[in-house]
DNA sequence: TAACTTCTTGACTATGCAGTCAAGTAACGT
DNA sequence: ACGTTACTTGACTGCATAGTCAAGAAGTTA
């Protein structure tokens, strides 16, 4: 590979990371192409598809904020506690980062990187339900899949209500979170 | 107005009713110039722009559905149970009928019927709110924005998620009223 | 430095929708 | 039946984005 292909390369994925960061992975590849200093044909031919750069980027982007919400929450003590915290940082993450959203949100379905990260956080939330649920503190008749679109939701509003702010969002996370929990006797 | 203009002002009006009742306010104009058999062109022609179609329709369209609601929910007794219900049946018309839930997502801020239609919705809401929190019966820290809020939401949610059932959509539902109720003492 | 190969470019096609307008068509009045 | 005027048409512009490719630029090697 010439040097000026190796530049580029770089120079590309790097423009990818702080304009996915900043606009989410469906942000227009003109505008990757402009922050790198190339032209769209470029990343084309480097990177095979729109899907190719992204896949190159994904796991670097967004990979340590799902890990930092397992890990975080996996220090925590008590069923409901930990399920709840699982969600709501999700749904944190989701508003604070449109990059990480659209992963959860599966927006490319054939990606192979995406999905890994989906499964990893899907399956992470699956576990601390079920523990949820075996203690009685959430509500029995939610499934994995409600939980996956509780996810899916969320992110679709943060998508189409950019208007809102953090801490209105915030303050309508709680009243979800109660709707979830097994009704008191 | 030659009798040609009258007949097609008719012939449009009546395939926008059917049009927007199967796809809702934004379907591109050229499918409702289909349907009545005439060039989008004309369409322009009798009613100038398409918000100034939609203004023409959208009351048929849709004040019957949201006058129906707030009928039957007047009808009912328990302020918990009116409140409820409103949003559950503004829900469902959300999921059934496209052009409604445009409607209470104020696809078009800038139209005076459908704000008219909104603002109906609203009111009556605010007022079943108010009553419920009276009573003691859903939480305090509701305001009406959260409830503007909360259909606005289901709106881009039922946009956005259009494969999932009726049936699923239902159950769900649940969880958000049940989020919203009073913390038993 | 010249030949060779790799690489980049940006104009191009394609898609989908909003909205416009010159030119053609058809209803109406006499 | 013919002129006048209202009306309709559909091709056109404009916009935004994905993806392509022939031609020109530039790195590499001898």
């Amino acid at each position: 590979m010439r040097a000026d292909a190796r530049r580029n390369v770089e120079g590309i994925r790097r423009a990818a990371l702080d304009v996915f960061r900043a606009g989410g992975l469906t942000t227009p590849l003109d505008e990757v192409a402009r922050a790198a200093g190339v032209s769209k044909g470029t990343i084309y031919h480097r990177f095979g598809s729109r899907t190719g750069l992204i896949d190159a980027v994904v796991e670097e982007l967004v990979a340590e904020r799902i890990a930092g919400i397992i890990e975080a929450v996996d220090a925590l003590d008590g069923p409901l506690l930990r399920f709840e915290e699982y969600l709501l940082r999700t749904w944190l993450l989701q508003f604070d980062e449109p990059a990480a959203n659209d992963v959860l949100m599966r927006v490319l379905p054939d990606s192979e990187p995406l999905t890994t990260l989906f499964d990893r956080a899907c399956h992470f939330g699956g576990r601390l339900l079920h523990e949820a649920q075996a203690a009685g503190v959430v509500r029995a008749d939610i499934t994995p899949d409600d939980l996956a679109y509780l996810i899916l939701e969320r992110g679709v509003i943060v998508r189409a209500c950019d208007q809102q702010t953090r801490d209105d969002y915030r303050r309508r996370l709680d009243f979800v979170l109660r709707g979830l929990r097994a009704v008191r006797k």
